[in-house]
DNA sequence: AAGTGCTGCAACCGCGTATGG
DNA sequence: ACCATACGCGGTTGCAGCACT
């Protein structure tokens, strides 16, 4: 049972656009707007594309001010600490880089930062924890498919583990625990939970777990305004689904300071994403590859961290995609003003040329 | 000069979600 | 509440151009 194609296959065209087809999809949309049909538009036009090709090339290459290539360190610092921070979540990231789509931060990401940040570690000795077999974990010089990348840790994801490593790398540890140790570099809810359970603790006579000068930025989630992060969707779809108003010709990105992101669909992805990223976590914890009996054990009260009082799987606690960005373009993780402000990508330029 | 492999990018595919009837 | 349709997104593929042998 296959799904239903979205258009006629046998009568559109596929490949690559000709500039013809570019000049009168763009005049069009200049002149009409989408009209909020994309699967209506190639026939009004007389494109023989499917309608998401005609949005596709409109979002990704035809739109005003779109800017290809050439990406600043800024930019690259803004890619990397979001990717840290809420993974492959390319139109999120995209949003926070006028011009940019999310496309192309997809292939720049792939094809060249990824390769910046991870590709060459064979002096670095870290990582070896990670893998028990000959095959040396630290090559990723070739773009070779996200499994590949795997055989060297079973049961973490590529993109987790590429978030983990980063992570190591970005602050310099010693080994892949260490992230855990330092609540700073969580997210704010995971901060607040393990806060609590530390205060919890020192209040049982045990002053030492009390972390929470660790944690300058640290920012109960409750007291973030969550609706600053969201639009609603018939605004979302004017303006960032590229649907120019053609009277103003206003410029279809200019999202601003918001993300656009649909409350419902972002809660839920995120819920799943996050309960992912524990089934990873805790997969790769107990793969136990060395032996720090104090991390792991710190490992593990952060695991705790992850669920709630019941320990229910359906009730882990979550890391909001707007939160998360948002904490990230707004510097309140620290990774992310770590970077953006101490330089330290540019150390990662300098060790590992392209 | 020819062959081969690699890289970067544009485009496609299919799934999950939103929306309107 | 349910269903059909359209949209949005992330993963993947295909190919042109480049580099290397």
């Amino acid at each position: 049972m296959g799904r239903a194609p979205c258009c006629d296959k046998a009568n559109v065209k596929k490949g690559p656009w000709s500039p013809e087809e570019d000049a009168k999809l763009k005049a069009y949309i200049e002149q009409y707007g989408t009209g909020g049909n994309w699967i209506a538009l190639p026939q009004k036009i007389g494109l023989k594309r499917c309608g998401k090709s005609c949005r596709l090339r409109w979002l990704n290459y035809l739109r005003p001010n779109i800017k290809h290539g050439g990406f600043s360190e800024e930019e690259d610092n803004i890619i990397c600490s979001l990717y840290i921070s809420i993974g492959s979540r390319w139109s999120i990231i995209a949003a926070q880089l006028p011009g940019r789509t999310d496309n192309d931060i997809k292939n720049y990401w792939n094809t060249k930062l990824k390769k910046k940040l991870l590709g060459r570690r064979k002096q670095s000795n870290n990582i070896h924890r990670f893998s028990s077999s000959d095959q040396d974990p630290n090559d990723h010089q070739t773009t070779g498919s996200a499994s590949d990348d795997n055989q060297f840790s079973p049961g973490l994801s590529n993109s987790a583990l590429e978030r983990l490593q980063l992570h190591m790398q970005l602050q310099g540890l010693q080994n892949p625990f260490s992230f855990y140790n330092n609540p700073a570099l969580w997210p704010n809810p995971l901060q607040d939970k393990m806060i609590q359970s530390m205060q919890a603790a020192s209040s049982n006579g045990n002053p030492n777990l009390l972390m929470q000068p660790l944690l300058p930025n640290s920012q109960p989630a409750n007291e973030q305004s969550v609706d600053d992060f969201y639009a609603p969707k018939s605004f979302k779809d004017k303006e960032l689904d590229g649907g120019i108003s053609p009277s103003d010709g206003s410029v279809p990105f200019g999202t601003g300071d918001h993300l656009m992101v649909p409350k419902g669909n972002g809660n839920k992805g995120d819920v799943q994403a996050v309960s992912n990223f524990q089934g990873e976590l805790e997969k790769f914890l107990n793969n136990k590859t060395a032996g720090y009996p104090l991390e792991e054990q710190m490992a593990d009260q952060v695991l705790d961290c992850f669920k709630d009082t019941s320990g229910s799987k359906d009730s882990l606690i979550w890391w909001p995609t707007e939160f998360d960005a948002k904490s990230a373009s707004s510097n309140s993780w620290d990774s992310t003003s770590a970077l953006q402000s101490n330089g330290v990508f540019q150390d990662y330029e300098l060790g590992y040329p392209m």
